[in-house]
Formats: C-alpha cells, sequence, structure tokens
DNA sequence: TAGATTGTTAATCGATTAACAATC
DNA sequence: TAGATTGTTAATCGATTAACAATC
C-alpha cells in the first residue's frame, strides 16, 4: 500500500489560493501581481510565496512581480487543472449533491459527469444538470463513460465495498469525503478529505485561546 | 491579525483517527489497542502513533498497548471533544445542511442549534431538526442563543459580509468552508476548509503517477 | 522468562525563514 | 538612478524517524 508521496505537499496545497489571487488580479485588469501582495492578503511570509511558485516554473519580474497571465497559466498546469477531467459522484445525498454542484470545480477541469445513489427517489433525476443513476448501474457506468476519478460521499458502512467496485469498474482515483482508510491496490490514487481533522483544529485552538486568557488574567 | 499557532498541528489532525478506530476496538470489546495495530491500520510509523498519542497524556501498557476506555477519554479531553459547544450554521445549501446533519459532530460535542439562510423557501423549515432561520435574524438569534461558534457555508460573494456580522454579534470562532480569506479582528479563530487544496493534491497524485508510468515504460 | 510494546532521547529529514546578490 | 522585488543559497526550525532502555 504505498502510495504516491507528493514533494511540496504544503506548497502545492496553497497554490490554489495563490491562483485565485491571481484571478482576480486579472479581473481587476491587474498586469502584475507581487509575492509581496500574495502574501500580505494570505497572511503569510512573502519569501514563502516566492518559494512555493517557484515550482510552478513562473518567472517573475523584480519590482513588479509575477506577470498575471502566465501566473495563471503557470498553477493551472503544474496541477493540471488546464485539462478537463471526468469524475462520478457516489452518493448524491447533501454533500454528494454540494460537491457536483459547486462551480469551482469545473473551472480547475473537473467534471461531474454522473452521480450514483440508492436512493430511488434521487434516481433519474439530476443535480445541476448531473444525471443520477441507481447504485446497480455503477459498474456499468463508470465503464462505459470511461472514468477514472470518483468522488466518495456515501455513508462510512458503504464506503469499502462501493470502493472496491469502483476500482474494478476502472476508477484509479478516488476521492475520499468519508472517514473510512479505504483499501484499494497500489495503483489507486485515494485524497481523503477528512472534516474531523479540521474541527478537531478549530477545537485545539479554541481550547489554546482559553487557556492565553486564564494566563492574560493572572 | 495574529492567529493562534497549534503546535504539533500534524498530530492533532491524526488524532480523530486514532479516536475512530479507538471508538471501534470498544465496541468490539478489545480492552486494549496497539500503537503498532493503530499503524498498520492507518498506513503510519508506530512511533509516530505513539508519538501523537503522547500529546494527549495517555499511557500505555508494554506489550498490551492503550487501555481503550482511557485512550478515547484522554483524545477527548484533549480536543475538547468531551464537552458541548453550540454552533450556528450560515449558509444551509447542501455543504451547510450536510453539516447539519453530519452524525459526527454531534458525537464530537458540536450542536448545530440554528441555521440561517437567505432563501425563503427554507426559512421556517428543519434540517435534521436544526430550525433555519432568516438571514436578518441572524444578529439577534446569535446573541440570544449565546452561541460563539459559527459554520461558514455561504457563497464566497457574501463570505466576509456575514463573518463581520457575525462577529459583531458574539461569534468567536468561524468555521470557514467558503474559499475567501476572511478579515476578522486578532482574537477571532477562523479555521478554513479548503476543498481545492485538497483537489489539488488529487491532482498531483494523479500527474505524479503518470509520469511514474512514463518512466516505467522507457 | 522471553519478547512485544511503550516512551524517551538523539538523529534525520523536510519545510520555513533569513540573508543577500541580481535586476528591472 | 534608486529601490522594490525576485530568486538563490544558507540557516533555522519543527516534524518524522531511528535507536534503545524500560517494562509488563
Amino acid at each position: 500500500m504505498a502510495r504516491f508521496k507528493v514533494s511540496y505537499a504544503p506548497s502545492v496545497r496553497r497554490l490554489p489560493s495563490y491562483l485565485l489571487l491571481a484571478k482576480q488580479a486579472q479581473d481587476h485588469g491587474d498586469e502584475y501581481i507581487s509575492g509581496t501582495m500574495i502574501a500580505i492578503e494570505l497572511n503569510l511570509e512573502p519569501i514563502q510565496v516566492r518559494k512555493d511558485l517557484s515550482i510552478t516554473g513562473i518567472v517573475g519580474k523584480p519590482k513588479r512581480g509575477y506577470p498575471v497571465g502566465p501566473l495563471i497559466a503557470a498553477i493551472e498546469s503544474y496541477l493540471n487543472w488546464d485539462t478537463r477531467v471526468d469524475a462520478v459522484v457516489v452518493g448524491a445525498g447533501n454533500l454528494g449533491s454540494a460537491l457536483t454542484g459547486f462551480p469551482g470545480f469545473k473551472q480547475h477541469g473537473l467534471h461531474i459527469v454522473a452521480g450514483f445513489d440508492a436512493d430511488p427517489e434521487k434516481v433519474g433525476a439530476t443535480i445541476y444538470d448531473t444525471p443520477i443513476y441507481a447504485m446497480d448501474k455503477l459498474d456499468e457506468r463508470v465503464q462505459s463513460l470511461g472514468v477514472t476519478v470518483a468522488v466518495l460521499t456515501v455513508p462510512s458502512a458503504y464506503a469499502q465495498d462501493i470502493a472496491t467496485r469502483l476500482v474494478a469498474a476502472g476508477i484509479t482515483a478516488i476521492w475520499n469525503f468519508t472517514n473510512v482508510k479505504l483499501k484499494v491496490p497500489d495503483e489507486v490514487i485515494v485524497q481523503n478529505e477528512d472534516l474531523s481533522s479540521g474541527y478537531a483544529m478549530l477545537s485545539i485552538k479554541r481550547h489554546l485561546r482559553s487557556l492565553m486568557k486564564t494566563a492574560d488574567a493572572e
């Protein structure tokens, strides 16, 4: 179960926020955006922004910053967000629907071309123009669509079984929103999106703040 | 805009997955769970699990592992997940509804006591027993409920305005699911949940794999 | 007892930050 | 030109991993 170890993972995770700012600068008609400006906007160190951007190969101009168009192109190319990628959503509940409808993903090349749900009420309907199919159509549809990316938003109890089916049908990358540690073959990519760890961070920060307040009062 | 810098943030983020395994062990009737077992299950190094768990103060038993009950208690206490925390959801769309209905959060002490939405269709209804109010009731309701935590799932365009209103109404911690870098006073905690960065990681892993396959073929 | 596992101390690794020359 | 900003090289910092004694 070796996985694809990403170098510069923290930098990669910050790139989308740089991309957003670059796009805003573009909309605003700016020709250049400096690392310093990005850093101020995002509350980061300028050197960190420059270091992060360097992995995309973008070259800036002293005194001006980075040319906005090429910067956007460089980040999108580095992330492969300038190529269309088709995906299916499995589990068309609220979370699955939210992800299907989120316009940001399509902008990043991710097209949700089908959804699947166990609820007969949902089958046959569309969610933001995406058709929803019954779960027993999963294998056939994934194969015929030739889709290789799946977004998994089913109840934990079904996660492993469905993941296994997805892989059998040809899925090679799973964006996993369940808290189940999926067991899949080595060559299949799993990107876990764990909301609990985000909540753990929020909780710790609140705790930390309360400790600081107590200390202040002394 | 200094923020609460969390020491051991990576460890904190892993704690919820350890907690889940400990609870599963408990359901299974196990008395002990070893760091080695947890590591195998989660594809981590045993030493990392031990190091992470040590921050909670739990003490294990050589040859046996960690006592399951006390381990659960130690993690929950460290994360403050054994205390009830009330919160409101702002934006009762699909994402807000998903988070409101997610049973995991209530298990971790987070109770969504009210939701707010701009859509008149939703106002007056309930989502998983949580009442939805109109946006103009936000300030009054937050204050009268005495809630200090808010989950923000509104369209980006409204995020900053609403955050400002939330803070004015007494909110001191915001779980931010928008891609807007919120400007709030120093003492207000913002936990950003950025789905784009997760998708960036998935994209890079796919790219990395395709590079490796090309290399293999040579 | 023997051996698996914990917990501590030290070493390594990688990410962040600092310093500064290059340059537009 | 003067000075802000880039990009590189080096230093620092923090997280992960290794080594190993303690122990049940």
